[in-house]
DNA sequence: CGCTGCGGTTACAATCTGGTTACAACGCCG
DNA sequence: CGGCGTTGTAACCAGATTGTAACCGCAGCG
C-alpha cells in the first residue's frame, strides 16, 4: 500500500484528498505546512502532494530542501492554484514530477498519482537510501541526514559532490564509469560533459584531504574508491 | 543525447518540436503517424512524444500496442488538442505518463520531458552485483572493478591491454585472429594495422610475467591463452 | 646459400586521457 | 540588487597509451 504525504494548508481540500485516496486503497498522511512535512515525512512516503502557498517555508523550497539537502528521489506532486508558465517552470526546476492546477478533478489527481508511482514503483533500490551509515575507514555517509564524516570531522560537500561519494563509497573497490556516475548523479538529467564529472572529482579528492587518494581513476574505465 | 521519437501528423508541428528538442540537446525523429512511428521506432529510444488524433491508429492505440505487445515501457507524453477529462484519463489509462494539451508552451513541454526522463534514467544501469571473475590458474580478471590479478598481484593494464586478455580469456584455448581482436576490442574503430595486435600482446606477454609464456602464437591463425 | 613469410621486439612520434585551474553562468539568500 | 556557493565548460599541461615503422630471428624451401 503506497504510502502519500498531502501538504496543504486547508483542512476542507486535505481532507477530500485524504478520503479519496484512502478510497483508492493509499495510505495517507496530512501536514498543514512544509515545517510539519519535514517532521512527518518518514523513509517509506512513496509520493508528495504538495500545495506550493504555505505559510512559512514554500512548497518550492520544501522540494528543494527535500531533493538537495536530503537527497530524496520520491515522487512530488504539485497541486496549486497557481497557474502562469513561470509557476508551472518553476515547480519543475526545483524538482517536481507534475503540476496540477485547481480546481483540479479527482480522477486526474489519482491518474496522475498512479502514473508516477508506476515509474518508482518498479525499480526497488535506486539508491543506497536503505542503509543507515555507509563507512569506509574514517569516511562516514549518513545519507538520512545528508552529512559526510572524516574522522569525526564534518565534510562541507556540494550535493553533487555528495552524491558522486555516496555513489562510489556505495560499493568501495568497484569502477564507475563517467556515464554511470552521470546517470546515477544527475539522474539523466540532459546534457553534461563527461568531463564535467572530472572537475568533480578533484574538487572531491581535496576536500577528502589525505583520504583523496584513494579516489582514484581507472584509466578508461573510471572511478572507484578503494 | 537521449533520444526522442515525435509522433504528429502535422509536419509545422512537428518541426517545431524538432527544431528545439535538438536546441535541448536530445536527439530526435519523426513519424507522421502510428504505423510509422512503429517501424521507426528504435530499442535505445528513451522516450516518446504522442499526438492522440493521427490517420489510422490512433495514439492510444499506438500507446496500448506498444506497452502491452513490445513489452516497452519507456515514458510515453501524449501531445494533445482533446483537452476533457475522459480523453486525459484514457491517455493514462494506456500507459501514458503526461498529457499536455494543445496549445501548448515550448518550456512546458520541455519541462515534463526532463522530469520524466529523471524519473526513468536513473536505474539505467542499476548495477547488478554480479562480479563473475573470469579465472585462469593465477590468473583474474573482475570486470567489475576494472583489476586483473595475477597470483593476488596487481597488474596494471591499459585499456586495450585489458580487452584483448578479457577476450582471450572468455575462451581459453580458442584462437583468435588479429581480426577478431581488432573487431571484439578496437570495435571496428576505423583502420589499425593488424600488425599493432602484436604490439599489444609483446606489451600483454611482459606484463603477465611468467604467464606470458602462455599467450601463445598459431602461426597463420592468430592468438590464443592456454 | 639466398630468398621469403611470419612473428617478436624495440623505438619513437602522435594521440588520448586525466588533473588542474580559471572563468562564466546560474540560483539562492540576505 | 549584490555577494556567495555551486556548477558546467574551456584551456593548458604532464603523462600514459597507442599506432607505425623498422629491425631482428627463425623456419621453410628452391
Amino acid at each position: 500500500m503506497p504510502r502519500i504525504l498531502i501538504v496543504d494548508d486547508e483542512p476542507d481540500l486535505c481532507e477530500i484528498l485524504q478520503f479519496n485516496l484512502d478510497l483508492a486503497g493509499y495510505q495517507t498522511e496530512i501536514a498543514a505546512s512544509a515545517e510539519e512535512a519535514l517532521t512527518l515525512l518518514q523513509p517509506d512516503h512513496d509520493l508528495i502532494l504538495l500545495d506550493i502557498m504555505l505559510g512559512g517555508m514554500s512548497g518550492w523550497d520544501l522540494a528543494r530542501t527535500l531533493r538537495k539537502e536530503r537527497n530524496l528521489n520520491i515522487p512530488i506532486l504539485f497541486l496549486t492554484a497557481k497557474t502562469t508558465e513561470a509557476d508551472l517552470l518553476k515547480s519543475f526546476s526545483v524538482g517536481g514530477d507534475d503540476f496540477i492546477t485547481k480546481p483540479f478533478s479527482l480522477p486526474e489527481v489519482l491518474a496522475r498519482i498512479r502514473a508516477c508511482l508506476r515509474r518508482t514503483a518498479a525499480p526497488q533500490a535506486p539508491m543506497p537510501s536503505t542503509s543507515q551509515l555507509i563507512t569506509l575507514d574514517g569516511l562516514q555517509l549518513d545519507p538520512d541526514r545528508g552529512v559526510a564524516m572524516i574522522n569525526g570531522a564534518r565534510l562541507n560537500l556540494s550535493p553533487k559532490e555528495w552524491g558522486i561519494l555516496a555513489l562510489l563509497l556505495s560499493r568501495p573497490g568497484c569502477v564507475f564509469s563517467r556515464e554511470d556516475i552521470l546517470h546515477q548523479v544527475w539522474h539523466g538529467e540532459s546534457c553534461v560533459l563527461d568531463r564535467t564529472v572530472d572537475v568533480h572529482i578533484a574538487r572531491l579528492r581535496r576536500k577528502l584531504g589525505p583520504m583523496g587518494a584513494r579516489l582514484i581513476n581507472r584509466q578508461g574505465h573510471g572511478y572507484c574508491l578503494e
